[in-house]
RNA sequence: GCGCCCUUCGUCUAGUGGUCUAGGACGCCGCCCUUUCACGGCGGAAACACGGGUUCGAGUCCCGUAGGGCGUACCA
């Protein structure tokens, strides 16, 4: 009895005898701002559903609002899914450039008495809307220009779409299940503004029927929607596509998601350090399932996401969970790209860019940074050691290490070590171990010391190691620096 | 106000009438590993919103209550 798995179009209804019809979904943002992380999730869950089944994943740009919409905010949505590696098919549509085919659409269902011109006036209509709610009955509007004739067609009016009065209306939703109305709650809404530009409503069931959309998934603030717009499916007779309402992301206080929480930009994610695909695998978590899967692949999530798995409850943003998340896809990913992004982000901070040299260090000390880090930024910061500039500037916690007997120690230790042929890992731990049994300290006692004056902070990698990507040279330069600061 | 939706550890979730003395993950606490941090390993505290039913048996089904969300535009 459900529409679930019927074809958008009666065109594409024909091929469905040969060959199920292929999916497609699709994002539409209205271009009123950057993309936020609830939009981002919105996109992948119809990315990962299009892509996990050989189909397409469409983007239209919801910009009849002409006030509100702009070019940079478009260009910002696509920038955030271009780097959040949600890829799209073809090109962006403008909901704007339809406007004809919207009106035709408006007249068709005038001409098959789906709809009806409406003349009264917006004065009219709201105090129609105040005495109805002073006698307690519902506020919609009820146009005395339903069932009548007579008005001037060249006199300002809309198009009214002529909504059931009796019986109910269904959605069979792929997420919440059956939802159904009576059909008194639904209003008769308006199709075509007396303007003659089309309403959301209307340039939405058009554009995702032309645009061959099989499964419309969105956040559940338009489940409502999808009854008025089944009605206008009905009146332009074609066939609804599958619809999938899906809870909204909420702050980690559970209100609405504000500036304060993770209504940022996906860009502001970006500039947090987190990688792409480490988001792309926090948000797919969020409200959505598979077993006891928590770390995956876009391979295993395009092959495991279906919205029967989808919650109905709306979820909170957490920004540890994303971080740990974040931080092993951090220790997964290729030591080249960790490099690049490292430099991207120093650039987005207006810092040095490193030069040859540096960078060299960097990529080969990035497998023992990445096991450290949990974003981007705590790679850069981890990376002072590597990119700074001589002599370091110790931060607090190294200055306590670097008191006047550690001073006195690290200079018998560079004797010592000046000594050293061994400048491998190995051989160099064995060099401090047998230093600090000479000395009667614990090795604890020498290294911290030692990677306070060579990088500048108590936490990095293996001071061997961080010996071995420096070299003797610049080793010694800065146990030097050490004992003369 | 009316309508629709939601409610399992602090958070994300598993759970589709008996296998739930409710599982996993993040976070938290403790221990181990250890030159620091992180990783990793081991252990711990921590939840079925409440009240009624239905049933031999309910986290799982039904009805209420409470709380939350969304919608109710010539916005999208």
């Amino acid at each position: 009895m459900t529409p679930t798995e019927t074809a958008p179009s009666a065109a594409s209804a024909l091929r469905d005898d040969a060959a199920p019809a292929a999916v497609v979904t699709r994002f539409a943002p209205s271009p009123t701002g950057f993309l936020h992380i609830g939009g981002a999730r919105t996109a992948l869950f119809n990315w990962l559903y299009a892509r996990g089944r050989g189909g397409r994943f469409v983007l239209r740009i919801e910009d009849t609002d002409r006030s509100r919409s702009t070019p940079e905010a478009t260009q910002a949505i696509l920038d955030g899914l271009r780097w959040l590696g949600l890829d799209w098919d073809g090109e962006a549509i403008s909901q704007a450039s339809r406007v004809a085919r919207h009106r035709e659409a408006a007249e068709a269902m005038l001409a098959a008495g789906a709809a009806y011109r409406c003349w009264s006036s917006k004065e009219e209509i709201d105090a129609f809307r105040e005495a109805a709610k002073a006698e307690g009955r519902p506020p919609l509007f009820l146009s005395p220009w339903r069932d009548r004739d007579g008005g001037d067609p060249a006199e300002p009016h809309v198009i009214r779409l002529k909504a059931p009065r009796e019986g109910e209306i269904a959605v069979a939703d792929a997420v919440q299940g059956e939802v159904t109305w009576k059909a008194g709650q639904m209003d008769d809404l308006i199709l075509l503004r007396s303007d003659g530009t089309p309403t959301y409503m209307l340039a939405v069931v058009v554009d995702d029927h032309d645009m061959g959309v099989t499964h419309v998934i969105r956040g559940d603030d338009h489940l409502t929607n999808a009854a008025r717009q089944t009605l206008i499916y009905r009146g332009l007779g074609w066939a609804a596509p599958v619809f999938a309402h899906i809870p909204l992301i909420h702050g980690p206080d559970g209100a609405k998601l504000s500036k304060r929480h993770g209504a940022l930009g996906v860009e502001a994610y970006r500039d947090m350090g987190y990688l792409p695909e480490g988001l792309r695998n926090y948000l797919a978590r969020l409200g959505w399932s598979h077993g006891d899967d928590e770390f995956f692949t876009d391979a295993q999530a395009q092959a495991w996401f279906d919205l029967p798995e989808v919650n109905k409850a709306a979820a909170r943003f957490d920004f540890a969970k994303l971080e740990h998340l974040n931080g092993q896809h951090i220790r997964a990913a290729e030591d080249a790209r960790l490099v690049e992004a490292v430099q991207g982000l120093i650039a987005a901070q207006q810092g040095p860019a490193p030069d040859a040299a540096r960078l060299a260090r960097l990529t080969e000390a990035m497998p023992g940074l990445k096991e450290r880090a949990k974003t981007v930024q705590e790679l850069v910061d981890l990376s002072y050691y590597l990119l700074g500039d001589r002599p370091l500037e110790p931060d607090e916690k190294a200055r306590k290490l670097l008191d006047f007997d550690a001073i006195a120690m690290l200079g018998r230790l560079t004797s010592h070590l000046r000594n050293a042929s061994d400048w491998s890992a190995a051989g160099l731990q064995q060099s401090a171990r047998d230093f600090a049994e000479a000395e009667g300290l614990k090795l604890g006692k020498v290294a911290q010391p030692l990677r306070a004056a060579l990088t500048g902070r108590a936490v990095s990698p293996s001071v061997f190691d961080v010996m071995v990507t420096l070299g003797p040279e610049e080793t010694f330069a800065r146990l030097d620096d050490a004992a003369a600061a």
